[in-house]
DNA sequence: TCTAGAACCTGGACTTTGTCTAATTTCGCG
DNA sequence: CGCGAAATTAGACAAAGTCCAGGTTCTAGA
């Protein structure tokens, strides 16, 4: 799929968001890029020209995605998190000292022997994470 | 295993680590308890009664331990990062309400279908974590 | 069109986790 | 003992993220 700016409003409607300025703009920087981006590089990329969005925003915009389930966030990095506009199941491979990120696709991937659930507890999601560095 | 404070200084010199005052009771409130430890939860076991270590140094001391293989880090809650003293392979369960954490034997466990690593990349470790919640 | 209320956005203060530094203390050892 | 190296310290600092009070924008209804 390929997102211009003008798909944001219905995508963020499809999701029961307001769209508003700051929301579209926010949604465009991560879907047209399809990239894992932190909330600072969100904020640098909607702010490339004039300041138009402030920090506040961009947190609250971006939880808001979070909640209403149009984006997913990935938590591999002590010290900042990621968000996701791939909300298909999948893993990631992240490698720990350039900080990159990328997909790998659940599809092929089987995880069998999991124990049992605690009691009164549902399965939130799993998160499978390959972590690599430089060989050497 | 069950660990007493008379253990740390062979514990810690076995990891190449030197014994000291400080190194000591870090280690013991890690191994005593066996559990998945906060760098905030380590500062304040180890300060119970007299304020006797710096938070410089409980930083200081937890990275070394770190680096030296002696415990690991768990990267779950996009906050805070917990030590492990568990070193055996194994996989987390995480509560994202409570904020508990449990470890899920890695033996039972397998994982297939992964795909070749990028090329120049080795693996440092994979990380499978299971996060539930309460049901209803 | 005008207006009231709701929803949204803003700057900036604040909190929390973690790092850094320069100075002091302690340790190991001849 | 006395030296140098290693370890520890307090406190300043940095970065990510939250909070709040005030201001702006949107919307529905008359």
């Amino acid at each position: 799929m390929h997102y211009s700016r003008d798909n944001m409003p219905g995508l963020l409607r499809s999701h029961d968001i307001n769209p508003t300025h700051q929301r579209i703009e926010i949604a465009y920087a991560l879907f047209s890029r399809m990239e894992h981006l932190s909330a600072d590089q969100v904020m640098a990329l909607v702010n490339v020209y004039h300041s138009e969005t402030s920090k506040a925003t961009v947190y609250n915009t971006l939880n808001l995605f979070l909640q209403k389930g149009l984006i997913r966030e990935v938590i591999v990095d002590p010290n900042k998190v990621f968000y996701d506009p791939n909300t298909r199941p999948h893993h990631h491979l992240y490698d720990v000292e350039s900080g990159h990120l990328t997909d790998v696709d659940a599809q092929d991937i089987h995880i069998s022997g999991l124990p049992p659930l605690p009691k009164g507890t549902a399965l939130e999601g799993i998160d499978l994470i390959v972590r690599v560095r430089k060989a050497g």
